[in-house]
Order: structure tokens, then C-alpha cells, then sequence
RNA sequence: GCCCCGGUAGUUCAAUUGGAAGAACGUGUGGCUUCGGACCACAAGGUUGGGGGUUCGACUCCCUCCCGGGGCACCA
């Protein structure tokens, strides 16, 4: 709707610059456009000139979605036509999954990497954000028609695996070096008892040793935690792999740009030098992301890739981008959604993670504390760039306070009347007689149209990566519900009276079972 | 020192990327013989960190200063 509008305005105003359409739903209308100022300064006229001129056309062209299009202080504001309204209310009701479906996507290859937490230890409450954001972010692509592959990639080699494997050496008092490097904690303790044998067999090969035990991990401790989030990966992609013929080829066709110093091969780029192979002779994180990326674009062909990075990986993302201009990937192919720290509030002591200092919260503990759901509803509804602090104490409280709550309750409170009225045969629900009683309450029609502009909120997403949006939509949305549920009573003595009220509820229900999909939070029948 | 992110109502934060400053909580007032009151309605609350610039229009872009956080490895 809103695409199509902005190319209608375009057309009829025949401006150069596109205008904008945006979703408002308050006081002036549903719909605003910026197109008279657009066509005011291209004409060098005043807007309202503009507007009376082409009034008519405007009004008579669009009248099958407005009811009425209005002029209000330079800007354009459109009203809804009612009919469309109750064809959401149908969809809302009859089938629900389409409320959040669009093709915007047009099935375009889209590879969202996401977490690809190094598989050296649990994951903490920093990689909870990263994994959060990227499973909601894959589940908008694919509702607004993207073909969408979720990957994790599995960093198995290298350093920190090598470090890993002396780690475990260390705990079963074997020799080893780098030792104030090495991890510790209870996990790793667990993991050598459990794996004594292997740790002897390969102690004099830590760096395969570290590969070994960071398959387990992965087995572990990093699946187990990721199924109570609910999060699925299609793919986990071993850094290992690329390093059998794929290192060859894309060395060879970066050759030009590389040079030798100090023993160690690097790549020239605009900004600052990176090292692609290290005087030890072993390959850097840098080059292995490198060859990555040209594996996912040039072997698999993926239209777009979009990656959830930590604030720390910034400028490695922005020289990755530079390596793959020179393999000839262009540079709107990738996308970064970097996300700022998380800190914990706890009572009024914020907790600040650290590694170095060794206070690291654990994403499994935070989950047993919490439940799943309420970390996953903050941790979208904050934008990634911010610093977020979770308050633990307002997501276990059951409070408006805690927003989480407040929109579970909201679908709580609607699933007990339907529970209340018993079984509902699907074919006997008559939407016409429903729409009939409700179509000129306010809040209803208010709450259809944002039902209607889902999909549109969805597509917007897709399009800024903003995830946020949708939370407070949701939050709104709510709001006008609860608005609803008070100003009308639906169970009446008369059971058939209350029958006909039923299929606004049923639309309501599924519009928030929907948009709780698409947060991955479960739609509670009981809070 | 260089780079990045943030500074908006008492608090936590939005503002769909240059378009009408908005929510929620908290506060104040009003509403319960309750389909779940764990709720709802209304109201007050703003010089968008300071200053300058570009623009019909700036929280948004540019310059500069201040405050908070993070990053600057032959680590990943």
C-alpha cells in the first residue's frame, strides 16, 4: 500500500524525487505524505496552490482505498476506506498467517549470520542480543517474502581453539604455555572429566585437542541454550572447511593487492593494512572471514547477507567490506546490524560484563531466572545501538511496568472469554454479523487498521533492519486493545448474542498470536 | 591521540532515515455487585547536552565544544 501510494503521488504530482508515505494512525489521519512540499519546491510553488490544481484528480484516482484525503498544514493525510478494513477483519479471523505475509522480498536469497559465538565456552548475555536480534530479523525477511537462510558460523580453528585445547591440558596438570591466557570456570572443569581420554590422546596437538572439545561445546552448551530460546539454525558453517582449496583461490585473486612484511602476508586497503597470514605461517581470523564471504556470495550465490556483529567487530566489518570490493562483491550485498553492550540491573546495581574481570553472566542462568521470553521481548525493543540494560527485577514482575507482561496479559485476558464460551464450530462464525455490530466502534476500527498495517510495518523492517519498531507497535496496539476490551462486554446472557460478538475477539487473538511469532515469544492462554 | 555509538518529559526509551516532537512507566484526578481491576479514561510534564551553519522544514545533515560508553593485536 504504501509503495504503490508513493508511486501514484510520483506520478500524479510528476515530481523528480520520490515522495514519502508514511504510517500515522492519530489524530489527522491514517496515511501522510510530504508530496505537496516535494512538488512546492520542484515548482517553486506554494503546496496549497499545488494542491487546489490538482485536487480533483488526486481524489477521483485514489477514492477506491480513501475515504477522504486531506490538506493540513502542507501536508497530504489520507483516510482509510472502511471496506478494506473489513476484508482485514476477514483475513484476521479466516486466515490469520496472512496478516503478516507480503512479497517484498520476491524470494531473493537473503543469508543472515548471526551469534557465531566462538565455541570455547557457554554463551553470555552479550551473544542472548546477538541471537535475539537475528532470529526476529530472519523471521520479518521471511514473512515479507525472502527466501532467508540462517547460519552460524563456526569460528573451530585458530587461536582461541588452540587455547581452548591448553586450557584442558592445564586442568589435568599437563604442561602448557600462554597461562595467563587460558579460559577457566566450571564448564571447562566439566568438559575435560567428562573427556579425559581424548585430552591424553591428543596433548601433544592442543590446537586439534581445542577443535575436538569445542564440538562438544557447541553439542552442549551452545544447542541446548539456543532450543530454550527457541532459535534454529539451518547451517552451522566450520571456518575449518574453507581452508581445503577455497584459501587458494581467493588468495590468487587478491594476489595483486597483498605484499609481504616482517614474515607475515598482508592485504593494502584504504584505511589500515590487515595481516591475512601471519609469520607462523597460520591463516588470520581476517582472511578466513574473507574467503567466507566470498564463498557465501560468489559459490552460494546469495542475493544479500545481513550480519548481527558486536560493537567491538565494527571496524572489522567495515574492512571486510573493503576485501570483498576488491573480489568484486559490491558493497550493498552486506549488511551490518551492530548492536551495543547489555549490562544487567539488578536491584540498583548495574553489573557490567566483563570478561577480564571474570563477571561473565551466563545466558543459561539469565533464562532459568527469567524465562526465555521476556529476555527475547527486551532485547528487541531496545535498537542495537544502544546500551542496553536489563532490569531482571521489572521482567519478573507482573506489573504494567514490565511491558513483556502487560502484552502477554493482553492476550491472556481475550483467550479467557473464549475459553469462558466453550467450543466455537470454525463454520458457523459469521465475521459479516460481527463487522455489522462493531464497524462504527471507534477503537475497533482503530485496532483494524493497525491489524491492516502490519504487513507494512513489517516490510519497513525488512527494509531499515530497525527491529524495534515492532515491539512498540505491539506495546500500542495493546493499548487500544485493552481500550476495546473494557468499553465492551461480549459474553451476554444471550449465548447467541454473544456468538456474534465472538469473531472480533478471534481477530484479535491472531493478530497477536501473529506478532508474538514474529518477536519468537509464545502467546500465554494463562499469564 | 584516532575511530564508532549514545545524550529527547521525573525515569526507561521511540520518532519508519530531512517532514506535524511521541509512547510506556512514574505522578495527579476519576472509574470496580470485575467477560481476568494484574485493568481503563483524562490531565500535567519538552529551549531534543551547549553554540553556530545548510534547508520551505533539523532530534535527524555539516562544523565546533561538553558529558557517558565502547573499540583501536601477526586475537577471534
Amino acid at each position: 500500500m504504501k509503495n504503490e501510494l508513493e508511486l501514484k503521488l510520483k506520478k500524479l504530482f510528476k515530481t523528480k524525487e520520490r515522495p514519502q508515505v508514511r504510517v500515522i494512525l492519530n489524530e489527522y489521519g491514517d496515511l501522510a505524505s510530504n508530496v505537496l512540499f516535494i512538488a512546492a519546491k520542484e515548482n517553486k510553488k506554494e503546496p496549497k496552490k499545488i494542491w487546489d490544481e490538482f485536487k480533483d484528480e488526486v481524489e477521483k484516482r485514489l477514492a477506491k482505498n480513501f475515504e477522504k484525503i486531506e490538506f493540513v498544514n502542507g501536508y497530504l493525510n489520507f483516510h482509510l476506506k472502511k471496506d478494506l478494513l473489513f476484508k482485514t477483519f476477514k483475513i484476521a479471523v479466516k486466515k490469520p498467517k496472512q496478516i503478516s505475509l507480503s512479497n517484498f522480498g520476491h524470494k531473493q536469497k537473503v543469508i543472515v549470520e548471526f551469534l557465531s559465538a566462538n565455541p570455547t565456552g557457554p554463551l553470555h548475555l552479550g551473544n542472548g542480543r546477538n541471537a535475539v536480534l537475528g532470529e526476529v530479523i530472519s523471521r520479518v525477511l521471511k514473512k515479507t517474502g525472502f527466501s532467508v537462510f540462517k547460519e552460524y558460523y563456526n569460528n573451530n580453528r585458530g587461536r582461541q581453539i588452540k587455547i581452548l585445547g591448553l586450557s584442558a591440558l592445564s586442568f589435568l596438570k599437563l604442561p602448557t604455555e600462554n597461562e595467563n591466557e587460558l579460559y577457566k570456570g566450571k564448564y571447562l572443569e566439566e568438559l575435560v572429566n567428562k573427556n579425559k581420554g581424548l585430552c591424553f590422546k591428543f596433548k601433544d596437538q592442543p590446537e586439534y585437542l581445542g577443535y575436538l572439545l569445542s564440538k562438544k561445546i557447541l553439542e552442549f552448551y551452545i544447542k541446548p541454550t539456543l532450543k530454550s530460546l527457541g532459535i534454529k539454525f539451518d547451517n552451522f558453517f566450520s571456518e575449518r572447511s574453507l581452508y581445503s582449496s577455497l584459501d587458494k583461490e581467493v588468495l590468487q585473486k587478491i594476489k595483486r593487492h597483498t605484499y609481504k612484511k616482517d614474515g607475515a602476508l598482508w592485504l593494502k586497503l584504504e584505511t589500515k593494512d590487515e595481516v591475512l597470514i601471519k609469520s607462523d605461517g597460520e591463516p588470520t581470523y581476517f582472511l578466513s572471514d574473507i574467503i567466507y564471504h566470498y564463498h557465501k556470495f560468489v559459490k552460494r550465490n546469495f542475493k544479500y547477507g545481513i550480519n548481527i556483529l558486536g560493537a567491538d567487530h565494527l571496524d572489522h566489518g567495515r574492512r571486510l567490506k573493503e576485501a570483498l570490493k576488491i573480489l568484486g562483491i559490491k558493497e550493498n550485498k552486506l549488511k551490518f546490524i551492530i548492536y551495543q553492550l547489555v549490562y544487567v540491573k539488578k536491584f540498583e546495581k548495574i553489573l557490567k560484563m566483563s570478561k577480564r574481570k571474570g563477571d561473565i553472566i551466563f545466558l543459561d542462568d539469565l533464562i532459568k531466572e527469567v524465562g526465555p521470553d521476556p529476555i527475547k521481548f527486551y532485547f528487541v525493543f531496545h535498537p542495537p545501538e544502544t546500551h542496553l540494560t536489563f532490569d531482571l527485577e521489572l521482567a519478573k514482575k507482573k506489573t504494567e511496568e514490565n511491558l513483556y507482561w502487560y502484552v502477554v496479559y493482553t492476550g491472556a485476558r481475550l483467550e479467557s472469554i473464549l475459553k469462558k464460551f466453550g467450543k466455537i464450530s470454525k463454520k458457523e462464525i459469521d465475521v459479516k454479523k460481527c463487522w455489522e455490530i462493531f464497524k462504527d466502534n471507534k477503537q475497533f476500527i482503530e485496532i483494524l487498521k493497525r491489524i491492516y498495517f502490519w504487513k507494512e510495518i513489517l516490510i519497513e523492517v525488512a527494509k531499515s533492519l530497525q527491529v524495534q519498531i515492532l515491539p512498540q507497535y505491539i506495546v500500542e496496539t495493546c493499548k487500544k486493545i485493552n481500550n476495546f476490551y473494557e468499553s465492551e462486554k461480549i459474553i451476554e446472557k444471550d449465548r447467541s448474542k454473544t456468538y456474534q460478538k465472538l469473531p472480533a475477539i478471534i481477530a484479535l487473538v491472531n493478530f497477536l498470536k501473529e506478532a508474538f511469532d514474529t518477536l519468537n515469544i509464545e502467546f500465554k492462554e494463562k499469564v
